[in-house]
DNA sequence: AGCCTTTGACCAGCG
DNA sequence: TCGCTGGTCAAAGGC
């Protein structure tokens, strides 16, 4: 059941540290120690389950592997907390939904340009375009040593973790929101997250980690991961997993929190995959289409480009700091999944409504962060947007 | 046969 | 230096 956008991103990137979390909240306590950036939202946001989402620059994208880029990032000092970031916020609503995104962190990245970027959405269920709805909500990036807490509208937080050189991130959401965050950088890579959510609809990861001998796909991300260990982190109310890459030349690694429900609670990537993502089926088209090859994409891309996903794109076209940031996200919630792809060349974002009631926390090295809510008017409905940018 | 998970032991960093 | 903790190793076994 899961969709999934893949983005092919250039890996170049020194390794990044990326985290999700599902259920999140913001008082995170994974958050390493580092700065932090805590962005807040304006609580205002009307809509109980509206998303935010929050991309720093420099962010590589949890699922997605290569780094991104991004634009720079505006510190300002804040009050409380240190410096606050003020990034510019992309805000895109669906239905009764809103999204904000906002880079904050400011990696340099190298960014593969335009290689390839692919973007495969599996959609599921139907994909209807969304009304969309805009609004705006500024949040507020407050960096605080190498956590960093978001928080967006009142029930969203969000908290990422820089470590060190790499980055890590760690993004926690607060109850009402779920959020997925995938991000893909300017080559492609595949984002996925995982769900969380709701016991009942929670997303199960792959049915990988348990099996021995399966494939393992952990999170689904479009990678295979050979996991290597588990551990029982003080703190975590789950058991820890940590994965591999099983790519010969690459070192990128994940840790995995589950519920024992199988929901993940957490998810935090580190390093940039050095090699293009693995067709688990299929393979994905020439890196510059956008599609991947499957025909159920093709549907959906179609639609996504339609109209009323401009909508959505149009906030994020707007946004013209953005234009170099090349960032690919998803959200998803619960059962279904929403991905977001920020590209500079293609931008992309879809949702299969689902509410969700656990958030989800995504933290990557460069930072980058979703934060998806669920939206009560979006029940049963998929949307997807996708737009391509000129370079 | 190959790849993966499981699992306890081992290692390194930190207070 | 010791103990704790998180991360990794590697043998054993499953599919
Ligand atoms: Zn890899």
């Amino acid at each position: 059941m899961e969709e999934q956008i893949l983005a092919s991103s250039s890996s170049s990137a020194a390794a990044a540290t990326q985290h999700v979390q599902p259920t999140c909240d913001s008082s995170g306590s994974s958050a390493a120690a580092g700065a932090r950036y805590k962005l807040v939202a304006p609580a205002e946001l009307p809509i109980s389950r509206s998303a935010c989402i929050t991309i720093p620059p420099g962010l590589s994208p949890p699922l997605l592997e290569p780094p991104i880029l991004l634009s720079d990032v505006k510190a300002e000092p804040s009050p409380t907390t240190g410096s606050l970031i003020k990034p510019q916020a992309i805000h895109a609503s669906v239905a009764s939904s809103t999204f904000s995104a906002t880079a904050l962190c400011s990696n340099a990245f190298d960014d593969t340009p335009s290689s390839s970027f692919e973007f495969r959405p599996y959609p599921r269920s139907n994909m209807a375009p969304a009304e969309l709805n805009h609004q705006r909500s500024e949040p507020f990036l407050q960096i605080q040593g190498e956590e960093q807490t978001v928080s967006f509208n009142s029930s969203t937080s969000v908290k990422s973790e820089m470590v060190g050189a790499s980055n890590e991130l760690s993004l926690s959401l607060p109850v009402h929101a779920a959020a997925s965050v995938t991000t893909a950088p300017a080559d492609v890579d595949v984002v996925e997250l995982n769900q969380i959510g709701n016991p009942n609809s929670g997303i199960q990861l792959g049915q990988s980690d348990q099996k021995g001998g399966g494939t393992s796909v952990p999170s689904d991300d479009g990678y295979n991961w050979r996991k290597y260990g588990l551990k029982h982190v003080k703190g975590s109310e789950f058991p820890r997993s940590y994965f591999k890459c099983t790519h010969p030349d690459c070192a990128v690694k994940k840790k995995i929190e589950r519920s024992h429900d199988g929901q993940i609670a957490e998810i935090i990537y580190k390093g940039s995959h050095v090699h293009p993502r693995p067709q688990p089926r299929r393979r994905y088209t020439s890196a510059n289409n956008i599609m991947s090859g499957q025909e159920e994409r093709s549907d959906k891309v179609s639609s996504l480009t339609g109209g009323d996903g401009k909508s959505g794109m149009h906030i994020l076209a707007n946004q013209s700091d953005f234009r170099d940031i090349v960032v690919g996200f998803s959200t998803m919630c619960l059962a279904k999944k929403t991905h977001i792809f920020t590209n500079r060349h293609v931008v992309a974002y879809s949702f299969h409504q689902q509410h969700r009631e656990n958030p989800i926390k995504v933290s990557f090295g460069s930072i980058i962060f979703i934060v998806c809510t669920a939206f009560s008017n979006y029940q049963g409905r998929s949307q997807e947007i996708l737009e391509g940018a000129a370079e």
